[in-house]
RNA sequence: GUCCCAAUAGCUCAGCAGGAUAGAGCACUUGAUUCCUAAUCAAGAGGUCGUGAGUUCGAAUCUCGCUUGGGACACCA
């Protein structure tokens, strides 16, 4: 709709044209304040200005009409247009807001260390990146989502003797002297108990085997995260094991070498990565000749970029924001465009339940699980709510919030509306094909505001995607919601003169929140 | 000390490639069911947009300083 009207303004303006919503839906479809920036150009005052154009404007006939108030320009879209918009939207349901870009994205996230469950900071970067992948694929990109597993350094091997102690503590009552950095937490002893069914006991008084145990106790958390993302419905095309990436290393080291990016110092080597505006230069490889954690990151990007995608988005927990400009510095020793790559970073999560707030790390086992929000509250009002708000800053919310049956729970206020049209069609005995072609014209202001609003969704996840603030989306749905409700509340439908036009409008409503929720891996409720 | 993110209604947050009277939900007050799910709707009240300056026709939005809060600053991953 917008690249219509563009296209028409563009024929008598000049220059850039900034289409806004207008404050009030009651003043126009869409508004324009090009005026003011004429103002200088032309020396004459914007409201002047305004008016000319407007009488321009009025003999396209894709306006209903023109408006010009104080210096603003206000479009209203004939009902004809929006007519036709909604008829072919609504047979045309799975190319509904598609759109028709081509380009191929590489998108990683989660890539949590696989030494534990998924906790819910990384629920947030799961949710956050399988919404942008089902969006863009939606827009047309050809998006691959990957998963890095940090599967060589060793936190694998604290993980391996972490159970072998916890079951040297709990089967043989040894006393034992814990390391700081050993992995608590229940999963733990579900490990241990696990592999002695597995092993047999004796596994346990040979210190040799904390690495045959390690290797087995990543595989199980690598599963266990697995069926973490799948309890919120997320899928990996592909993970890509560190351990594998390592095999590559020499030949990467070497052209690293030749390209001057590293350098020996203190029996070290050294990435130059000041010189593209890191603040020191960081160590790839140890004394002892071990590579260290950012030489697996280096690898791993340079077997990204050989893989030749337009663009690479990663989303990071926050935590990791000082790494960036070394990898970035690393991509660019290595001959590629940096630019290319962007991050993302997914901002800290608190809960609060009751008021209380519960802090989270991953080391002391006093983190709140992915797995028990999500059966707390469902994927559903999860997801909802991580998309909300804005990934990179800290979000704080109440679990209770999400539980109620009622408006103060968005999931279930928005299902509530799409469940509600559906049941007008159930008791109207009327299918969609029955009204498909009746002629939306005269409509009053509430219907046709609610026609146009509903088909929104293609502007509305462009946007969204294209400013990867996918709050958008979700804020659009509540609205949306909320002129259903409304409309719901103040007409009557069945059995009206207006029945036929009224289920059609409120069935292009029902379309926007049906495939605006499916974008953000939400299934829309027929019947509550 | 350096860097990142923030500060908007009592609470949780939108708005921020400058634009019309600063929005929503919760909580609070009042009203609406002989009629499609009241699981809803309508109305009211609630704000010096942290603070000081600058940029200009115009600033919650951009720039700089300051204050407060959270986080990051490994040869850990």
């Amino acid at each position: 709709m917008k690249k219509k009207i563009l296209n028409v303004l563009n024929e008598y303006i000049d220059g850039e044209i900034v289409l806004e919503k207008p404050k009030d839906i009651n003043f126009g479809h869409f508004a324009t304040p090009v005026a003011f920036s004429l103002a200088k150009k032309l020396r004459k005052s914007p409201v002047i200005i305004a008016k000319e154009l407007c009488e321009k404007l009025l003999k396209e006939d894709i306006f209903s009409s023109v408006e010009a108030v104080k210096g603003y320009i206000n479009f209203k879209l004939e009902n004809e247009f929006l007519d036709k918009f909604a008829t072919w939207s609504l047979q045309n349901e799975n190319d509904f807001a598609k759109g028709s870009n081509n380009k191929k994205i590489l998108l990683e996230y989660v890539s949590a260390n696989p030494t534990g469950p998924l906790h819910i900071g990384h629920a947030r970067g799961a949710i956050l990146g399988d919404s942008l992948c089902k969006i863009a694929r939606h827009l047309g990109y050809e998006v691959t989502s990957e998963y890095y597993v940090n599967d060589a350094g060793n936190q694998i091997y604290l993980l391996g003797l972490s159970v072998f102690l916890n079951a040297q503590d709990n089967f043989f009552d040894m006393d034992i002297d814990w390391p700081d950095e050993y992995y608590r937490g229940s999963y733990i002893n579900d490990l241990a108990c696990e592999a002695r069914d597995n092993f047999g006991v004796d596994i346990f008084t040979d210190n040799t085997n904390v690495k045959l145990l390690s290797d087995w106790a990543k595989d199980k958390m690598l599963e266990l995260i697995k069926s973490n993302l799948k309890e919120c419905g997320i899928e990996f095309d592909s993970f890509v094991s560190e351990k594998k990436l390592y095999e590559k290393w020499d030949e990467v080291f070497d052209r690293l070498k030749r390209n001057g990016a590293i350098y020996e110092k203190d029996g070290k080597w050294w990435l130059n990565s000041t010189k593209y505006n890191d603040e020191k230069d960081r160590v790839v490889v140890r004394e002892d000749k071990r590579a260290t954690y950012l030489a697996g990151d280096i690898i791993y990007h340079d077997d990204k970029f050989k893989r030749e995608y337009d663009e690479y988005i990663n989303i990071w927990g926050a935590d990791h924001h000082g790494y960036i400009e070394r990898v970035r510095a690393a991509i660019k020793f290595l001959g590629y465009d940096e630019n290319k790559l962007e991050v993302i970073l997914s901002q800290m999560v608190s809960l609060l339940k009751a008021g209380e707030p519960y802090k989270m790390s991953k080391r002391a086992g006093n983190f709140i699980l992915m797995s028990d929000v999500l059966e707390d509250i469902g994927s559903d009002a999860l997801r909802f709510v991580f998309l909300s708000k804005k990934s990179d800053t800290h979000l704080e919310f109440d679990v209770d919030m999400f539980k109620a049956n009622d408006s103060s729970n968005p999931i279930y206020y928005i299902n509530y509306a799409h469940a509600r049209i559906n049941q007008l069609f159930e008791k109207s005995n009327k299918k969609l094909k029955d009204i498909l072609n009746v002629k939306l014209d005269n409509l009053n202001s509430d219907a046709e505001n609610l026609l146009f609003y509903s088909l929104l969704l293609p502007e509305v996840i462009e946007d969204a995607f294209k400013q990867r603030a996918l709050q958008k989306l979700t804020e659009y749905l509540k609205i949306l919601a909320s002129f259903i409700h409304r409309f719901y509340n103040e007409y009557r439908i069945i059995a009206t003169e207006e029945e036929d036009k009224y289920l059609k409008i409120l069935s292009t409503s029902a379309l926007s929140i049906r495939v605006g929720l499916k974008l953000i891996g939400i299934q829309a409720k027929y019947k509550m």
